[in-house]
Parts: C-alpha cells; structure tokens; sequence
DNA sequence: GTTTAAATTAAACGACCGTTTAATTTCGTT
DNA sequence: AACGAAATTAAACGGTCGTTTAATTTAAAC
C-alpha cells in the first residue's frame, strides 16, 4: 500500500491527535480540519476511522526493526555490544516516533483485541525472539549468567522508556531541565535513558 | 466528601469501565447500565462526567500512602530494608488497584492538563520528597552511592511495574503461565517484580 | 396522616458523531 | 475540444452523546 502526498497528511495528522486524546477522543472533522482537507477525504481514502488507524500501524510498523538483522550477524562484537547497539537504537526510535508509541500505550490498555493488537503482538513476539537470541549467544559464550527472563527484560526496556516519555514534564521539573529546548532535552534524556538502561541490563544480565 | 452505597457502585463500576474503553470511550448510559441505575442519577450524584472522573481520584487517591510515614521513622530498619518495605507495598497497591492505575495512565498520556492532572502531580512530588528523604538516609549511613538520579528510579519502579500490568497476556504466553488461574498469576507475578525491582535498585543504588 | 426533602424516573434537548450521497471540479489522456 | 476517471465538495443521514427537565415515587420527620 503505497501512499500519497496527501494520505500521509492525513495519517501524521491522526497519529499526533490519537496520541493526544485518544481514538474515542479524536474526531474526524477535527483530523480533517487541523489536515486541511474535506471530511469525506478521509472516508474517501481510508474507509473508515478503524481503518485509518490500521493504516497508521502499517504506516509505522513495517519501517520499526529495519536493519536489526546486520547488527545480529556482524561477528565482530560480542553479545553485550550488540544489546548496547540494540537498546540504544529503541531509544532512538521511540524518541523519534513519539506520537506514534503513545498511541501504542493506548492500545496496550485495551488489550490484544482487534486487528491492531495481533499486529502488535506480532512485533512482541519478533523482538522477544531476536533479544532471546542475543542472550543465549551471550550465555553460550559465558558472557551472561545462566538464567535471564527475557520477557521482564523487555518489559523493563519498555516499561522504563514510555514511562519517562510520560512523565517528561515532570522529569524536566524535578531534575530542573525545565528551560531546556526540546531538542537539548530529548539529547540529554537519550545520553540518561542509555546510560540508565546499560546499568539496569547489566544487574540483569551479569553474575 | 463521604459517599453512600450507590455512588461508589457507580465510581466502581464507572472505574473498570475507564480503564477498559478510555473516559470518551465510555458512555453514562452504559455506566449507568452496568451500574443498574438510571441515567440522570450520574448527574444528579457528581454533576457531570469530568466530576465523576474527579470523584474516582478523590476516592483512589486519598488512601493511597497510608501507613508509609510509620515505615519511614522506624529506627530499627536501615535504609535498603525501608526501601524493599516501600516498592513492596507499591507493588501491592496497583496490583489490588488494576482498574484505577490503568486510568491513571491514560490520564499521564493526556500531559497534565485538568483537575485531574494536578492531582496526580501532587502525589507524585510527594512520592518523589519520601524516596529522596530515605535515599539520602541511606546515603548519610554510607550505604548508597553518593549520586543516585531519584527520579529515574521512581520512573523505574512505575514503568516496569505498569508495563508488566499492561502486558499480561503477553507475559503469560511467553512465560507459560497461559493456565494458572488470575489468583495464582498474580501471587506469581508480585514475587518476581518484587525480585526484579530489587535487582535493579541494588544496581542504581549500591556501588 | 400529612409534610417535606431526597431519590428516581422517562422523556426530551441540542450537539456532535462517523459515514454516505450526489453533485461538482480537477486534470491527464485521447 | 472532448472524454473519463480521480479528487473534492457541501449537505444530509441516522445514531449516540452528555445533560436537563418535569413528573413521580420513596421514605423519614413531625
């Protein structure tokens, strides 16, 4: 499905006001009016405003793990090396599509129903493989200890990074990064957030 | 403000149905429904939908840390054993509280706009000056690290905690605990985060 | 038993919702 | 210039929304 200049209008329109105020809070006069374009354009090329959010999924998913593969298979790191690379590029694309990972959280609390969550629990499950993959070659070679659960691994990853995106007021408050522009302030977090998660990934995966 | 029975069956049941569908998601009259009273009670009771949402706050919230002041002055822990004491029983309040804390953050997702928000605000400042005051304890007796980021390890506790709720399903299927029963998955689950977390603190506050 | 305030009800209100229709415009192809 | 498919539009559709109204029932106080 390939899209066109005003289709993807349309889709980052969506994306940033589902992120905001929900699926059920969002309107389509209101996507059409802040997209510059007819209510019935998005009927028009979507079908729905099920569909459009299907489409904002297809939209962003099909990009998410693009070049995972090479950094699996390059033989010149170790494990530990490869999970720094692999959690410092989920930080980068959280911060990068951050609409679209708050609209994930919603979807995340509505459960796996619907054609939107068996597509993210596709993607679970492919990321849950590859980083089961990476700590059994770290185990194998006597990197890690022996018994690690990567599900809580993930859910930490996860967990932490949304929740920081979250909070990102009240962060910015308490640690007084408050006049901060947002560019320096998204640089500072990524450098807290990787230095934060190599120190939890180690407690988890080291004697 | 003191409720009478049928006002918290509607803040009850108007709770699990916020988590479930979102507050614009759900609807008076299935409230109202669900609830087996009739529509204009939810008006007559709170004044409107925005007050209902206010009036489930008021009810969660006030009785959220009760009792911690009493752990915090008790001389004869030291600081770690308080720690363990403190994200124990968190552990336990969202666990008991599942529908509450869903809400709690779909209303994080929303920034902190509205009554709501300012609420929220408040209590986590108020979490923030208790687990700064005991990480400073613990400091002082030279058993923590002199430079602890306070705030990322409340974004910590939270994020994988809420992270881990929200994702059940998918912890269960990965983890083969597809069979046990809610009970027993629960009891299961509050001993591993509860390990987890003390993994990762360790590693955040210990050298 | 009467009074009075609280509780409860069915019905109606206007507003907004997602979607469709049918007419019109746009624009590349012939 | 004429055609036809795609794009765009204003208007209307039926339905649901949150809230209010006005009438009725309930139940406690006197």
């Amino acid at each position: 499905m390939d899209l066109n200049e005003k289709q993807i209008q349309i889709l980052q329109v969506a994306e940033k006001l589902f992120a905001h105020h929900g699926f059920e809070g969002t309107s389509i006069r209101e996507i059409s009016r802040e997209a510059g374009v007819n209510i019935a354009m998005v009927s028009y090329y979507f079908g729905s405003k099920e569909k459009l959010m299907e489409a904002i999924f297809h939209y962003r998913v099909n990009t998410a793990w693009f070049g995972v593969q090479e950094i699996l298979g390059d033989t010149s790191r170790d494990a530990w090396e490869k999970m720094k690379i692999l959690f410092g590029s989920f930080i980068e694309k959280i911060n990068e599509k951050k609409y679209f990972h708050q609209i994930v959280v919603r979807q995340q609390l509505l459960g796996e129903a619907g054609p939107v969550g068996e597509m993210m629990d596709e993607v679970r499950c492919r990321n849950f493989g590859i980083l089961e993959q990476l700590v059994k070659e770290g185990q194998q070679a006597g990197l890690f200890k022996p018994e690690v659960d990567v599900a809580l691994m993930i859910v930490t990853m996860v967990g932490v990074s949304y929740q920081l995106m979250h909070l990102e007021h009240f962060y910015r408050k308490i640690s007084h990064l408050e006049n901060m522009t947002q560019e320096a302030y998204d640089t500072e977090l990524r450098i807290r957030l990787k230095n934060h998660l190599e120190t939890l990934f180690k407690s988890i995966l080291f004697k």
